[in-house]
DNA sequence: CTTAGCACTCATATTCTACGAGTGCTAAAG
DNA sequence: CTTTAGCACTCGTAGAATATGAGTGCTAAG
């Protein structure tokens, strides 16, 4: 069942020359650029079989041959070649990362972007937690007399804080007994396990101290729920816009409100868990009905120990798939290099 | 100069009906429409009087009559009805604002999403501090051996924080002096005077000790500075292509490419100092060429004591002006009723 | 197995035509 | 002086008809 060799170079110059120029491909054009020295005749003998094997599929009668999702699928495969980025492209990727001290989100927020720019199709990402998030510590910081500042840290290295307001004020040792019952009460419990916590100190503990206990507990459990969360984001749907199969709206649209429902639950196939940490979904291969004719192409990452990001390339079945693997893998793994175990938190600074 | 008021009748008329309708104009909707007992002909009269002063344009010579900007200009200025809220609509837009706990960004990332969703045109946001922003406070707090959490507080209430990582550790009264030092010369600078103020330290400052103390203000100096910018975000650009107007991508691109440039400089005539906070710009008011044909209702709000925020929605000339600034103008008060002076803090829990 | 020749298909571009909504003008009516 | 009916004229749009040409499959010869 394995194709001659002259079939793979006819395959291969047919998805290319799509992938140029988004428009069927006729045995002339495959004539002239498989280098094969065969006249248009025997081209035609060759693609005739491949479309019965189904790797190329005719619109029409006489139209050019377009390649099927199997013929992309053996063409990602096999056939293509691994592009090399030029200097000016890593020098941006690079300078994009490098950002002094951004938040995590922000980092990725901005590779999502640049990747997009230097791909010219849209760009997903996502991350979350492998494991259960629990919380590290507590630290509160008393603020002039009618609020402090709650500050956890979560076992993933991420710290977030929140202004409490107080309308009775709180003296320095009731804050030293508060933080107390929350470091030892509350640290290396996940979302769920601070809830029952919380409900069972309910009925043994003062009321008022109890109210604050819960204001702080409520914040953290906020931020547990933050991190674990997959969260959505894009960057530059209006690429989609400038490659022919959406020029039509009613194309356009269906695909653009998908991908602009940011923050809503993952609606991918989570490759969050598998190990591969590149992976390519042709067309159909997609579960989304948004995405039958749509390619994917997405890479996984590490952030420290316990959290693990996505970042993906979406745009039609004809995507530039040598040109995009290539700068997505270097993507990924600068954003590995960046925020994986070695270094001890995702905001450590290079 | 008045216009009659059969006159102002039949402009309103065609106003909304081109709004409603994306098209031309005649003189025989405008008949029925109007509710004026007179014929066609006297129509057609009024309206070559009308086409005259400017208030109306001829797409060519026989089509029907579409709105200048000076007569949406005279239609928002005085012919306009107050829209009323449905009940749903402000349960909804409640909703999206009684969020627990959110960050301000964040909340006002939500607010853009449902006023786009309720208004079905993008909407774009942007926050900036009205005056220089200072560091009220620093906190510090030991994190295992190699690392603390520096904690930043600005006038504003804004509280942001972040991991720092120290190879040779630091002991407890090292860490206090730290605080003292930064607590008693950086607090109440601006950004640029604590360059300043760090500049003159460091020949006077043990090598050691100043390098931790930079790290901790130049922090907190990127802190002010993102404070101080005025960040531009959008939601909801997919709404344009459902617009007639944009059916063109030629039309929909420059456009949706200028919204999507989220977090550049603002390309807006800056409205946070106009003392109105409702504020309307029909297509070539605007200065940036890309709106041209693009009409931006916008509102301003308080943040706090010392921050404005702006909302607006952008969309065709023909937008639908009465539904869409009486949206705004009841989220611009809510968002007021939210941030604004009452409350000493944004982040601050209904 | 390869290639030249040829009839056939079918999407796309082009041209032409018919249609009709809407206008402006004129002249009669109120 | 204002309103209205009548009518010729404009011009963008839709639809039909036609031409074009790239590409195919098949056959038969090299």
């Amino acid at each position: 069942m394995a194709l001659s060799d002259r079939k793979k170079r006819i395959l291969r110059a047919i998805v290319e020359t799509y992938i140029a120029t988004a428009e069927p491909v006729g045995s002339k054009a495959v004539a002239q650029l498989a280098g094969l020295d065969v006249s248009t005749a025997t081209i035609r003998n060759e693609m005739a079989d491949l479309t019965e094997q189904g790797y190329l599929e005719q619109p029409h009668t006489s139209a050019g041959r377009v390649p099927s999702a199997a013929g992309y699928r053996l063409y990602v495969n096999e056939l293509m070649d691994r592009q090399q980025l030029t200097l000016q492209e890593t020098q941006r990727i690079n300078d994009a990362l490098n950002l002094k001290m951004e938040e995590l989100d922000r980092v990725i927020d901005r590779a999502g972007k640049v990747l997009s720019q230097i791909s010219d199709y849209p760009v997903f990402t996502m991350a979350a937690a492998k494991e259960q998030v629990t919380v590290k510590r507590f630290d509160l910081l008393m603020v002039e007399d009618s609020a402090f500042i709650a500050v956890v840290m979560t076992d993933s290295s991420v710290v977030k804080n929140k202004l409490i307001h107080i309308p009775n004020g709180l003296s320095d040792p009731q804050l030293q007994m508060l933080s107390a019952v929350l470091n030892s009460s509350f640290v290396g419990l996940g979302r769920e396990e601070m809830e029952q916590t919380l409900d069972k100190m309910e009925t043994r503990t003062a009321p008022g101290a109890f109210e604050l206990i819960s204001l702080v507990v409520e914040f953290a459990m906020e931020v547990l729920a933050d991190q674990g969360q997959q969260k959505f984001r894009t960057a530059g749907i209006t690429h989609l816009l400038e490659h022919p199969e959406y020029h039509s709206l009613d194309k356009a649209k269906p695909l653009m409100a998908y991908l602009s429902e940011e923050g809503d639950p993952p609606r991918l196939p989570a490759t969050l868990d598998t190990g591969k940490n590149m992976n390519i979904l042709i067309g159909p291969e997609n579960v989304s009905d948004a995405l039958k004719d749509t390619s994917v192409v997405m890479a996984s990452y590490d952030i420290g120990d316990n959290m693990r990001g996505v970042i993906g390339v979406v745009g039609p079945t004809r995507m530039d798939y040598a040109k995009v693997t290539a700068r997505l893998s270097y993507f990924a793994d600068s954003l590995t290099r960046m925020f994986g175990k070695e270094l001890p938190a995702p905001e450590e600074q290079e």
